[in-house]
DNA sequence: TGGATTTCCGAGCATCCTGGTAGGAATTTT
DNA sequence: AAAATTCCTACCAGGATGCTCGGAAATCCA
């Protein structure tokens, strides 16, 4: 699968992005079964193999997936799938949710330099917000039983991802 | 004012869309005046007139804003400030939102290629509807008003600005 | 009529970001 | 020892970003 580069469209979300929340959410179709090496997950999705090397490395700073050498290793989510949510993924492969610099997540509030009561930062703080709170509130369990919670899906799959969602949601 | 480059955050809006905004904004603040010329807006903003240009012409083609040649011309919005919402604004500059080309607003759901059950492909959708809606509930007559609907405003600009807005609202 | 002003239009350009590839070192299992 | 796999760094081509520049066309005013 080659990049899709769709110029010129709003809020597109790269391919870093993109894979690897595929990535994370072929993991938590795994998960409890140990460790899946990169190169079951690239071929699965039909993904290069040597780019998503650097998107899960970025995933293991960010202490979402654990990594095990030699043979027989791969990757593991660092925790159950209801308790990674698509906006650690995206945080961490793309960086903070900040549709303009005046409106960056977690730090203090910086008054725009030319226009004190710039009434277009508004527009941009209530993005940040909805978009950080649409994609917080999404968990890779759920994300892991696909779109229609599709029927012919193995039982105990689906209640094993289910069951390990339960834990802190809001 | 230079660019802000900003490397590595998600969902940055560019100074298409920023500047834009701004331009917007200001001729809402003068709805009913007359016409704007760029070269005021940019001395005002700070911005390069240039590249305003540039701007403005898509808002033109979108049918957001109105030119008047010659001097004394300029530009005026094409419809009142509670008539063209941020949503507008921003898909004339930036283009269609949608996170991934799986989710194109207005199209036909196509199922994704590599996997039909794809379950990433719920998250960029719920992001696509959730910018959307956020971004069309804000009017350029709210914006105008800026963040505290500053007390020291214009009691005239302000009231005027308000009653723009009272048409074909959700 | 002749400027002055301002929108309109298209080309060009340096820099940064995107989407990878390549090569090798370290670690673990067999 | 050999195979498998993670881990790490460097490199690179092409596209997007963020502008600048030069000029043509329209409009207003003296």
């Amino acid at each position: 699968m080659l990049g899709n580069p769709l110029s010129q469209t709003a809020f597109h979300v790269s391919s870093r992005g993109e894979y690897g929340m595929r990535l994370m959410v072929d993991l938590a179709r795994h998960w409890g079964e140990g460790s899946v090496s990169l190169h079951t997950i690239a071929e699965g999705e039909d993904l290069p193999e040597a780019y998503l090397e650097q998107l899960v490395a970025a995933l293991r700073k960010a202490g979402l997936v654990n990594g095990k050498r030699g043979a027989g290793g791969g990757y593991t989510l660092a925790r159950a799938p209801g308790q990674i949510t698509a906006g650690d993924v995206v945080r961490a492969l793309e960086g903070p949710i900040e549709p303009q610099i005046c409106t960056a997540e977690g730090e203090a509030v910086v008054n725009c330099i030319h226009e004190p009561d710039c009434g277009t930062r508004l527009v941009w703080l209530k993005l940040q917000t909805t978009i950080a709170k649409a994609l917080d509130g999404m968990t890779l369990a759920e994300l892991a039983l696909g779109p229609g919670a599709r029927r012919d899906q193995k039982r105990t799959g689906t209640q094993r991802l289910q069951a390990e969602g339960q834990g802190t949601r809001n």
